[in-house]
RNA sequence: GCCCGGGUGGUGGAAUGGUAGACACUGGGGACUUAAAAUCCCUUGGCCGCAAGGCCGUGCGGGUUCAAGUCCCGCCCCGGGUACCA
């Protein structure tokens, strides 16, 4: 055989038979150049938009992950197109990213050059799985065309006055010199290191762009109700988004001028707060500090701020802090309380201070009894909570009661204190009921090259004043301090987008933090028009002197959006055109990974809010369906990864089996949506199915089947074929694969023994096989006399009538265990049912000298006799 | 700790409250072949039995029901997410 055999191939396929690496490249051409795929606007047909999440184009190439869900889109798409629907399903490149800057800052290659060679690497090996996209609407987030618009909507956030700037802490690592993300930083007994070199990192406050996403948390969190999500993803976001009902009350601080405010969700507690707790970063803390205890604050908090996130999570079990030496007073009862310092309070939640309520609250309680603070229960725990003989809490009680202990509010119910304390406080303006929220204002910037630059010019205060109010956030002026000098932010106009990245010599941040942008010298000092925001690098008239912003946006930036350029992709005039958003909506699917479950899905939703409410789109919400596929394990049942040498590389699949079967197994492996390990054997199943598919078409000269012609198909044949027909649509519409594939081997089982197969029952087959295996299928149908793509012949219909049938197999049971079982007439009546099963021996056998108690029969399945 | 998933043969998995293990993989046996590949047939949850057949069996313990992998209550284990959110 021409084809034996390379050293590494499993391949045992001779050509004859099926010669997948030949007809699967001829197939994938016609698919391309006969536009198959395209998805035409304002054609009059119902539309389907199936959307995958777009992949990151690295270097490595596609692994295993990315044809799971991609077969999945893909399939759906084409199944979709033969029911007659106008669909959807572009592809595109998620291309600005980390992997591919620090490929540049290793070897000087410009980050362009790197993303065109491995989208060009994606883009052959996508094709070759069979994906057959619609490549006219693919769209690269690092192409000026298309991130002009994604500069275009933050200069709407920034009008909004949704975008401010902030010194926010970021790991930074000097040796490295650079600024790294969270999941860069490793946590070492030795304290935070980078995961690259092992080398001490810090956080720096860092001038950083913030979206105030915060803004939208009670509409992002109404929003879910109506999404067709996985329930857990929705609460994942929920939890995410972490709303709480609650008040802010005011303590004033003895012996000084001064407030402290505090968010707690138990206001009705309030009589039992014997001490306060700030986080170590609060303003207050070096004013309210004695003397005697400044040395020991002074410490804790530099302590503090050494350590990680995690680290301070980690070391939670044990309760740290230090006394202030200031106390502060309860407003209902006018104690004095000792206010602390401590880590257990997050300066980034709430306000930063809390008050403790130690015998209510678990963290509280575990702080008292370390530092030995007084613990007043002021919740009646009805006797459910172990105390010491003395009536001492040995653990808090966190549940409702009736108040004690409370002076006027002592007997009401926790729940109506809640209102009641709230209500009583904010007569003298010492509380007030208030929302809050887990979910923090989005750090959207990164001191990198690769990246969207941002449309900012900043100027000084008086030439601010100067300017245009289209070019400002005029509610809200953004402005910093740069250089040591006050500035404020000017957008750039419309007409100045894209706003192309300068080249530079180095891709390295500077040593201090600043992005490689800040280098560019030309491009960063810019003279502004202050009428129209035009720049110029050199001065005119009354022109303002600015330096554009240099920090990049995130990764998400590009993500955020992407769905809806695929409608419209090469508009310049707009984002899209609202007639085309009209026609094609928002996606009728979306298929991807759950670990983007909460940052990109939100971050997404929240852009897509901000849009509809700019009148850019005509629904709030982006993705009305979304479905996570699995994730595939290595053979070894753990995670892929090079390390441990378990990854599966798809082209190694392709070429021993064919994508066809890839594709199949893939599906097959089990349902989408589970963690399944991959099994190099089971494949073989799928390549014999498909083997067998072909032999039952094209017999061992390459010619069709002689028994292939108008014969009738037998009764039975002819049921499988339609009960086919029927499972395949259906599982088909829920994603339900595998058992989709089950379905067709039984029926090609059920085929390879008829003896004469109408043309019309193979050709049905391979519609519905088509979606998955869509090279055999189309090769197939060509061989049969078809001429133009199978998917263009529509898809079969079941005939109900075909599926009755006759007779029924009734099952027997005594007491409810299997005794037997016979066919009888379909439309046999209860009594016959039951009268049949007394006839039966075994059933006899059972039930002889016992009385029966109850006969059921259920229609058309089983009869159940009760025989004691 | 909290929030999600999930525990079914040697393996992946299937099963509107109605014969548990469909469909595959692996293993065993056989046919074809000089041989191999490919293909086809039989067999493949455990125990007992020559057989007919019987008993047990969906993580564990209870419960509801004529009937439970499926519904309810209480646990155990595994995987993922999250981390003092006041």
């Amino acid at each position: 055989m021409s084809l034996l055999n390379p050293p590494f191939s499993k391949m045992a396929t001779p050509s004859k038979d099926y010669d997948f690496s030949s007809i699967e490249p001829k197939w994938q051409g016609y698919w391309a150049s006969n536009k198959t795929y395209e998805a035409k606007d304002f054609v009059d047909q119902p539309t389907f938009y199936v959307l995958d999440m777009f992949p990151y184009p690295s270097g490595a190439g596609l692994h295993i992950g990315h044809p799971e869900g991609y077969t999945a889109s893909d399939a759906l798409k084409r199944f979709k197109k033969a029911q007659g629907f106008n669909v959807l399903h572009p592809m595109g490149w998620d291309a600005f990213g980390l992997p591919t800057e620090q490929y540049a800052i290793k070897t000087g290659t410009h980050p362009a050059i790197t993303t065109k060679q491995n989208v060009a690497n994606f883009t052959k090996q996508l094709t070759e799985l069979g994906f057959a996209y619609d490549w006219n609407r693919e769209v690269n987030t690092t192409d000026p065309g298309y991130f002009k618009w994604t500069q275009w909507i933050f200069m709407q956030l920034f009008k909004k006055g949704l975008a401010y700037v902030d010194e926010k802490p970021v790991w930074f690592c000097p040796d490295l010199g650079t600024v790294l993300a969270n999941e860069e930083v490793l946590n070492t007994p030795e304290g935070p290191r980078s995961e690259r070199g092992s080398f001490p990192v810090e956080r720096r406050p860092i001038r950083q762009w913030v979206l105030r996403i915060t803004e939208y948390a009670e509409r992002l969190i109404a929003g879910l109700k109506d999404l067709d999500w996985p329930d857990s993803t929705k609460r994942l976001q929920e939890n995410w988004i972490g709303r709480s009902e609650g008040g802010e009350i005011t303590f004033d601080v003895s012996g000084h001028d001064a407030q402290l405010t505090v968010f707690t969700t138990r206001p009705d507690t309030l009589y039992g707060a014997t001490y306060m707790v700030i986080a170590p970063e609060h303003p207050l803390v070096e004013s309210i500090t004695t003397e005697e205890n400044k040395a020991a604050v002074t410490a804790y908090q530099e302590k503090a701020k050494s350590k990680s996130d995690l680290e301070r999570a980690e070391l939670a079990k044990e309760k740290t802090g230090v006394w202030t030496g200031a106390t502060a007073i309860n407003p209902v009862n006018g104690k004095a309380i000792p206010i602390w310092v401590a880590d257990y309070v997050l300066m980034t939640y709430g306000t930063g201070a809390i008050m403790a309520v130690p015998a209510h609250d678990t963290r509280d309680f575990e702080f008292a009894k370390e530092f030995n603070l007084e613990i007043t229960q002021v919740i009646d725990d009805n006797d459910s909570a172990s105390k010491e003989t003395s009536g001492a809490l040995m653990e808090p009680y966190t549940g409702p009661g009736l108040l004690i202990n409370s002076g006027e509010q002592s007997g009401k119910d926790s729940e109506s204190a809640k209102n009641a304390i709230i209500d009583q406080l904010a007569a003298d303006g010492r509380g007030k009921a208030t929302v809050n929220f887990k979910l923090r204002d989005w750090l959207f910037s990164r001191q990198r090259y690769w990246g969207e630059p941002f449309p900012i010019v900043w100027v000084s205060k008086e030439d601010y004043d100067k300017a245009d109010d289209s070019l400002k956030s005029v509610e809200r002026p953004v402005s910093c301090e740069i250089e040591g000098q006050l500035r404020f932010a000017l957008a750039l106009p419309e007409a100045e987008l894209p706003l192309e990245l300068p080249v530079v010599e180095s891709y390295t941040p500077s040593p201090d933090g600043q992005s490689p942008l800040s280098k560019a010298g030309e491009w960063l000092h810019v003279y502004v028009d202050p009428q129209t925001g035009a720049t110029s690098t050199e001065t005119r008239d009354g022109w303002l002197t600015g330096i554009r912003e240099t920090n990049t946006m995130p990764q998400w930036a590009g993500s955020c959006w992407y769905y809806l350029r695929y409608v419209d992709p090469k508009n310049t005039e707009a984002l899209i055109d609202p007639e085309k958003e009209n026609y094609w909506g928002t996606p009728d699917l979306y298929i991807g990974g759950a670990e983007h479950a909460v940052l990109h899905l939100l971050y997404a939703r929240f852009w897509h809010h901000v849009l509809y409410d700019l009148g850019v789109v005509s629904d709030p919400e982006p993705f009305k369906k979304l479905f996570h596929q699995g994730i595939i394990l290595g053979e070894d049942g753990e995670k892929m990864s090079k390390s441990r040498g378990n990854v599966v590389n798809p082209e190694t699949i392709i070429a021993d089996y064919g994508a066809d079967a890839l594709r199949l197994y893939l599906m097959f492996l089990g349902p989408l949506e589970a963690m399944k390990p991959w099994n190099t054997k089971g494949i073989e199943g799928i390549a014999r199915f498909l083997r067998k598919v072909w032999r039952l078409i094209v017999d061992p000269d390459g010619n069709v089947s002689a028994n292939i012609g108008d014969g009738q198909l037998d009764a039975e044949t002819e049921r499988v074929l339609h009960a086919t027909i029927k499972k395949v649509t259906e599982d088909y519409t829920e994603l339900g694969f595998n058992t989709a594939i089950s379905q067709m081997m039984i029926c090609i089982n059920q085929l390879s023994k008829a003896e004469a197969l109408p043309k019309t029952t193979v050709e049905s087959f391979l519609q519905l096989l088509a979606p998955l295996a869509p090279h055999q299928a189309e090769e197939l149908w060509e061989r049969l006399g078809n001429s133009g793509s199978i998917v263009e012949a529509g898809w079969p219909k079941h005939d109900e009538s075909k599926l009755v049938k006759d007779t029924v197999k009734i099952i027997f049971q005594v007491n409810g265990k299997y005794r037997g079982d016979t066919e009888l007439p379909a439309d046999v009546t209860k009594d016959d049912a039951i009268a049949a099963a007394k006839t039966n021996e075994r059933v006899q056998s059972f039930i002889d000298g016992k009385t029966i108690k109850k006969e059921i029969y259920v229609p058309g399945k089983i009869v159940n006799i009760v025989a004691v």
